[in-house]
RNA sequence: GCUCCGUUCGUCUAGUGGCCUAGGACACCAGCCUCUCACGUUGGGAACACGGGUUCGAGUCCCGUACGGAGCGCCA
């Protein structure tokens, strides 16, 4: 393991360490982003580990969630996942080996001591701090045969430090930090050492993560010097808080990355609007790929939390939604389909041909939407059944008077020569003109009656995907309705 | 409570002592474009938490206060 490390010492090895107990949030989603990028931009290698120790709060499913949320979001990692509960036993070696070395002792503290030692500290509002007797004492005092945990020995005296790319240098009193068990009494490894041996095997180089972490930093600078490891270099990066400033909740943005999916957000918007929270690169807002990779530094991550914003993420996703490619987009479409409320539906309308009325419109439908499902609402009007039903607008707009209009444009339609969006274009023109109308008395009736909406693509754009029979039909509709009602 | 961290427009941020009468983006408002909406475009309002220092000069350095956050498990 040392020798591979040594051969590899200057190139960057980072990691991202979900525990899979739900799915990939948001935040998770950006620590794996800043470590993929800071990977990239150096030429290392992106490394994930699966910390599923807690066999009660881990689930395949939850696995499988973080995998396919880093794979949407394009975070590839290179090699197999690790699984750190398989390595159960090498945690167990070096915690065996810290006893040998006095750097660890065992700790026969009951769980009723330890309440006890609690709710005194409590009673008296002083910091707990737990002092176990068993680190001084004799090895040959050791009751036979009881239970007993393996914990750090700690230094009492100086300071810990912490050298981070991003809090700076943080220090900690040793007095402060109590003597960490790293070997519970069933035998299992705790978290702290169990990430400390995986990193250290895995020749992780750089550690990024949440600041939540920091103090689990000092903590494991402590075993990394028990062990006389490599300390690697830390880089803690401030949380994702939710509109209110508090904790990012269900409610609002901690949700999975399949929900963004889901709701119609690109991978690379979300990127995008990932790498700007909390990182910066000068001025500048819209970052590809290349950009990101060759600016993102940790340097440049700011200290202070950042709150999502909804409205942001939205606006770039709009961006990259005019900027991809339309048959990128209809397979955006076929992805969130199975998603929303009569999804099926439509994705068989598509598959019977529809497909390629949706791709004509998507140069206009992609103009004006935000999300993926914006695309498909804004398509509705295609699939819907005749006669179509009519929103208030849609409705107040088709008075009698614009029925009158619509009923004298029928024929000049019927007998249009050519069912082009130029075309018809120029032909409602002459119309209006004709008329001495102003070409929104006839192009908006025009277009309620079409989608039965007083807002979509260009009518003209909506007249030539509809086709001629299908056009006319529903001015037909609108006709046959203004007699019923009149 | 203790330890650590933070605080520039509503939000994300630029800013590393003079280039800042504080810049950009999103959001908001108004105009233009226009068959609607959107896009685009032009313009507008909008911030250095507060109080002391240091300095010729402070958003930038120091101290304090307030507010916010994170961590204080035989969880991860």
């Amino acid at each position: 393991m040392s020798k591979s490390q040594d051969a590899s010492a200057h190139q960057v090895v980072v990691r991202f360490a979900p525990s899979p107990t739900g799915f990939l949030h948001i935040g998770g989603a950006r620590t794996a982003l800043f470590n993929w990028l800071y990977a990239r931009r150096h030429g290392g290698r992106f490394l994930l580990r699966i910390e599923d120790t807690d066999r009660e709060r881990n689930s395949p499913e939850a696995v499988a969630a973080i995998l396919d949320g880093l794979t949407w979001l394009g975070l590839e990692w290179d090699g197999e996942a690790v699984s750190q509960f398989a390595r159960a036993p090498r945690h167990r070696a070096v915690a065996e080996a810290m006893l040998a070395s006095g750097h660890a002792y065992r700790c026969y503290l009951t769980q009723d001591e330890l309440a006890a030692m609690r709710e005194a500290a409590e009673r008296d509002k002083r910091p707990l701090t737990i002092r176990s007797p068993w680190r001084e004492r004799d090895a040959a005092d050791a009751p036979a045969g009881k239970p007993f945990a393996i914990r750090l020995k700690a230094p009492r005296e100086g300071e810990t430090v912490v050298v981070d790319h991003v809090q700076g240098r943080v220090t900690f009193p040793n007095k402060d930090l109590d003597d960490l068990i790293i070997l519970r009494s069933d035998g299992n490894p705790t978290y702290n050492l169990a990430v400390v041996v995986d990193d250290h095997d895995m020749g992780i180089t750089h550690v990024i993560r949440g600041v939540d972490h920091l103090t689990n930093a000092a903590r494991q600078t402590q075993i990394y010097e028990a062990m006389g490891w490599t300390v690697p270099q830390w880089a803690h990066v401030p949380l994702i808080h939710g509109p209110d400033g508090a904790k990012l909740s269900k409610r609002h943005g901690a949700l999975g990355v399949e929900a963004y999916r889901e709701m119609g957000y690109l991978p690379a918007a979300l990127r995008n609007y990932l790498v700007r929270l909390g990182w910066s690169h000068g001025d500048d807002e819209i970052f590809s790929t290349d950009q990101m990779t060759a600016w993102f530094d940790t340097a440049d991550i700011g200290k202070s939390a950042a709150r999502f914003d909804f409205a942001k993420l939205e606006a770039l996703n709009g961006h990259y939604i005019r900027n991809e490619p339309d048959d990128r987009l209809l397979a955006a479409v076929a992805d969130v389909l199975p998603h929303i409320a009569g999804g099926t539906a439509i994705a068989a309308w598509l598959d019977g041909g529809g497909g390629a009325k949706l791709a004509a419109l998507m140069p206009a439908l992609k103009e004006r939407a935000k999300t993926v499902r914006d695309i498909i609402s804004g398509a509705a009007f295609l699939w819907a059944d005749r006669p179509l039903a009519l929103d208030d607008k849609a409705m107040k707009l088709l008075d009698a008077e614009a029925s009158a209009v619509l009923g004298t444009l029928t024929s000049p339609l019927g007998a249009a020569p050519e069912w082009t969006a130029h075309a018809l274009e120029a032909l409602v023109r002459a119309f209006a003109e004709e008329h001495a109308l102003k070409l929104g008395k006839v192009a908006q009736p025009l277009r309620a009656a079409l989608t039965g909406s007083s807002v979509s693509p260009p009518v003209f754009d909506v007249m030539a995907v509809l086709g001629k029979a299908e056009t006319l039909a529903r001015l037909n509709d609108v006709q046959q309705n203004s007699a019923a009602n009149s």
